[in-house]
RNA sequence: GGGCGAGUAGCUCAGUUGGUUAGAGCGCCUGCCUUACACGCAGGAUGUCGGGGGUUCGAGUCCCUCCUCGCCCACCA
């Protein structure tokens, strides 16, 4: 693209599909968004680098609203920093989330009538890699199409090759360190996807169930005699090897050593005594069921009971390890939730199921196919997290790192100082493998960075583990694996290492944000950023949370098609405050997404004014102007510009920490996106739009040197307006710029994407008064608008309007023509005496409009509203009164707050004094 | 069961450390196609700031309590 100006007037209508692709086009090419290790301070060079790591969405996600605010959060602040001068790098990638891949390749192997099993292993993997392949960039191409701006050379996938060796070189590491080993226990099992899972990925959900009171014999006791136990899950009971009672509970003393007959599975167990019972919950006897349940298996241990497996892998009943018969044969191969049917009417029949009750508990499900997960016992890889857990609580407890909104901190905080050990290991196909290999020969363990094909001690066969891992054990090393991780002389890891901000759902804080911290701290020694910023979650109308299956979803492409990627981004980012959630009407996109396409079509057409009026030759640099060149009107709008950038930098920053770590005062200030956005629209519309570009209506085609000054004025403050802009409304900022006036004797750079961001402008000493004086001006014109609408006088019929000012006349004299203008009357200044059948009103500083209405209007209707205000005034006025009276407000309020407010009771006084005296004249008493 | 957050205009939300007459967008009402813009312009209406109590010269803002929603965490079978 070139400077020169595009000649041709700008279309009446903006049309997004049109430009858009365009401009991204250009952006790429220049390689615009591509950061350079070596311009980093941290590599020799002379910019701070801002680093954004994208959380990875899965390769096999389509583009949803949650990614569409998500990103643009990101956007924004990546081309913040970007026109701030940082060397900005965001990284953009994607992860190849095991078991969501897995189902769907599953799902649709399923429609083929096949299974995993009829492929094998290797021929399932080579398919999910073809699927991959095929579909994997999609999301990402979607990303480009709202604008993202992100490093695309720098793509990462969790299961490339390279980010691959990370993975095994941290695993290895922590296998060295003991951080990592395989361990025995019940564990959450998803019999669906056939695999384990996390206590993260088990997501908990109140449910009404059953409690099931069910009588076991007692052997060798009276006739008749029993225990009851209380269970949700008697299916479970099958494997049972105890009853268990608390050792305190008299009820049960003299059981305790005795034995109790199993029913159905008709095998005789001990009755126990444990601490981990509590005698106030049911019936005060617990089953124990090692294998089954992850209390009974501490229990289990404790006592060094049989842990008898009753499940099959895929939930059905089985005499698996240690179990003998104990499942008999017409339950064998059944559902567990059917075999709880049957096994319930079984105990009925006997009479050993005693009472049901209904019964309030958390079911845990799987957070991928939503498969109530069943607890089981087996053999798992770990990862030891109290030790590294540590530095990630420190770095957030000392400012090392802060997360927004605040409160998630103590979330976070929660979550560690409680972490447990992760289960890493998955029972899938699709992953990294476990990079551990087993010799039968000699029974060793090998744990490698490299592939094994022999044993190292007897050179025998060996046989690598047939698991893969979490997919969340690749994505926790995405900061420093995406920078050239475990490569120790990666240029992009020193250059962009430790990264900046982390922007993504509180849903990942635990699966990722808490994980990469630990990553960081164990791999690096370093926190892999200082900022976590937290996004709601978008919603409907109804408060339901948007999501592809309930269908009240919304496609942001198809916002993008119908308004423009603008209008969506704007949308969001100024409807949302930090954290907060965002509703959005899947039924009534237009209304939805109305604040960002009436914005964006406010831009364009005050572009269009400008092409048209300012037109297209240089203009005059603002700098070499000086200010008796100046309106009062150019004067006001550089003050307002002024005001307007402090306003955003204040909204958006600071972007880093100024000494390492967050101070008190700093942390957590900044990334309110929402003020941001506001400040700029309140600035282009309210401002610019409606005030200063039509006070240049007439200068601009008067020529001569104010007409000179009006077009480089106007011209410098939207080019400063589209910079402030150019991060929300990437796109159409970027259209409208290119076309711009370029000021005489300055350099521009080709791209506003890369154009400097707005600095104060130095003028801004003389601004206050030129600011204070011009709204004086603005008050007078709205004043003299408001009696028109007030009293119906007709739009086309000019006033005659009087002002009367003791204080400022000059200033209305000089802007007579101005305010006779903007409010279609004919002004004078001077001492009018008030006439009778005159509408009035008083300014601030007490001036006096004065609108003579010729008998067109009915007087009582001025009156009735002057008593009114009357009335108002002097309730206000009596309650402040009452205040300045009262001594412990005088004494103990700050003195320029009494200050004010005496000097408020005067100006009110002043204005009472008036009021009166004009409802006198022109009502008569 | 524990912890956290929210309740402000019809709707979605701002309201920094307590201090002018509580704001914005959308919606609504009135009048306007005023040659950049009807996706617009001008003007306007609407709030016992969830209820109650307290601290204070002064409370939407701080404290207590209650009510209503929402979220996170949790091995009571």
């Amino acid at each position: 693209m070139t400077t020169t100006h595009e000649l041709s007037a700008l279309p009446a209508q903006y049309d997004p599909r049109e430009t858009e692709r365009a401009i991204y086009e250009r952006w790429i090419q220049a390689g615009i968004f591509s950061a350079d290790e070596k311009r980093s301070r941290r590599n020799g060079g002379d910019r701070d680098p801002f680093v954004v790591i994208m959380p990875p969405p899965n390769v096999t996600a389509v583009l949803h609203m949650g990614h569409g605010l998500n990103n643009t959060v990101q956007d924004v602040i990546v081309r913040w920093r970007r026109m701030a001068g940082d060397e900005a790098l965001w990284v953009p990638g994607t992860d190849h989330a095991g078991i969501a891949t897995q189902n769907i390749i599953e799902r649709q192997l399923a429609a083929e009538g096949k299974t995993k099993a009829d492929l094998g292993r290797e021929a399932f993997i080579e398919r999910t890699v073809a699927f991959v392949t095929e579909t994997g960039g999609e999301i990402l191409r979607q990303l480009r199409a709202i604008g993202a701006s992100a490093d695309w050379n720098r793509t990462a996938y969790t299961f490339s090759p390279e980010l691959s060796r990370g993975v095994r070189e941290a695993f290895v590491q922590l296998y060295e360190r003991g951080l990592i080993y395989r361990g025995h226990r019940v564990i959450h099992w998803c019999p669906r996807c056939m695999t384990s899972l996390s206590d993260e990925e088990a997501e908990h959900s109140e449910e009404t169930g059953n409690l099931y009171h069910i009588a076991y014999p007692v052997v060798g006791g009276k006739e008749g005699a029993t225990v009851t136990v209380a269970t949700t899950r008697p299916e479970t009971m099958l494997g049972d090897v105890a009853v268990a009672v608390h050792p305190d509970d008299d009820r049960y003393k003299g059981l305790v050593g005795k034995s109790v007959l199993l029913p159905i599975a008709n095998v005789e167990i001990p009755v126990i005594a444990d601490e981990y019972v509590d005698p106030q919950f049911g019936t005060g006897v617990v089953k124990i069921t090692p294998a089954h349940d992850p209390n009974d298996f501490e229990v289990g241990k404790r006592h060094k009971l049989p842990m008898p497996v009753i499940m099959a892998a895929d939930g059905t009943m089985a005499n698996g390890a240690d179990a003998g018969s104990r499942v008999p044969s017409d339950l064998i191969g059944i559902d567990r939730f059917e075999a709880r049917e049957r096994i319930v009417r079984a105990l009925e029949k006997t009479k050993q199921l005693t009472a049901v009750k209904p019964h309030q508990h958390a079911v845990r499900h799987c957070y991928r196919c939503d498969t109530v997960v069943e607890p089981r016992l087996s053999d798992q890889w770990f990862v030891k997290m109290e030790p590294l857990a540590k530095p990630a609580l420190k770095a957030v407890r000392d400012g090392t790192i802060r997360i927004l909104p605040e409160r998630w901190e103590a979330v976070y905080v929660n979550w560690l100082e409680n972490i447990r050990d992760w289960n890493i290991s998955r029972q899938l196909w699709w992953g990294h493998r476990v990079p551990v290999w087993y010799c039968d020969a000699c029974s060793c363990e090998i744990v490698s960075r490299t592939e094994v094909s022999a044993c190292e001690k007897c050179g025998g066969q060996v046989r690598q583990d047939d698991d893969v891992l979490d997919t969340w054990f690749s994505s926790w090393l995405f900061p420093i694996s995406t920078l050239g991780w475990p490569d120790k002389d990666s240029a992009a890891l020193a250059a962009f290492y430790p990264t900046d901000d982390l922007i993504t759902a509180p849903e990942i804080l635990f699966f990722w944000v808490a994980r990469m911290i630990m990553a960081g701290y164990a791999f690096m020694d370093a926190p892999p950023f200082h900022t976590v910023y937290l996004t709601g979650t978008v919603r409907d109308m109804k408060h339901v949370k948007m999501s592809k299956s309930l269908g009240n979803g919304i496609d942001p492409l198809d916002v993008v098609s119908s308004y423009g990627a603008d209008a969506l981004r704007y949308t969001v980012v100024a409807g949302m405050g930090m954290g907060a959630d965002l509703m959005l009407d899947p039924n009534d996109l237009e209304r939805s997404f109305a604040p960002g396409r009436n914005f964006a079509t406010k831009l364009w057409n005050i572009g269009r004014f400008l092409l048209s009026n300012v037109g297209t030759s240089p203009v005059r640099s603002v700098d070499e102007l000086s200010d008796d060149e100046l309106t009062l009107a150019d004067r006001w709008i550089l003050g307002r510009l002024n005001a307007t950038i402090f306003e955003a930098d204040a909204a958006l920053g600071p972007a880093r920490p100024e000494k390492g770590k967050w101070r008190p005062e700093e942390r957590y200030s900044g990334l309110r996106l929402s003020e941001f956005a506001e400040a700029a629209r309140r600035f282009v519309w309210d401002d610019v739009a409606d005030w200063h570009l039509e006070t240049t209506k007439g200068r601009i085609s008067g020529g001569g040197d104010d007409s000179e000054v009006a077009r480089s004025v106007l011209t410098h403050v939207f080019d400063y307006a589209l910079r402030l802009l150019h991060p929300v409304m990437p796109f159409i900022t970027e259209t409208l710029w290119q076309r711009l006036p370029v000021p005489v004797a300055v350099d521009r750079c080709e791209f506003l994407a890369i154009a400097p961001w707005p600095l104060p402008h130095p003028r801004s000493r003389a601004e206050e008064t030129a600011i204070a004086r011009f709204d004086l001006v603005r008050e007078a014109v709205s004043a003299v608008r408001r009696i028109r609408s007030d009293y119906s006088v007709a739009p086309g019929k000019v006033m005659d309007v009087a002002i009367q000012s003791r204080a400022n006349g000059d200033l209305f004299t000089e802007h007579a023509g101005l305010i006779g203008r903007l409010s279609r009357a004919t002004v004078n200044v001077g001492s009018t005496t008030a006439a009778a059948g005159a509408a009035h009103a008083v300014l601030s500083d007490g001036s006096e409009i004065i609108v003579p209405l010729g008998g067109l209007v009915d007087l009582s209707k001025e009156c009735a509203k002057l008593r009114g205000e009357l009335t108002q005034l002097d309730s206000q006025l009596d309650s402040l009164s009452k205040r300045l009276q009262n001594e412990s407000f005088i004494s103990r309020a700050p003195a320029n707050v009494v200050e004010s407010e005496r000097k408020k009771h005067d100006d009110w006084t002043t204005r009472r004094a008036q009021l009166a005296e004009k409802v006198k004249a022109l009502c008569g008493g």
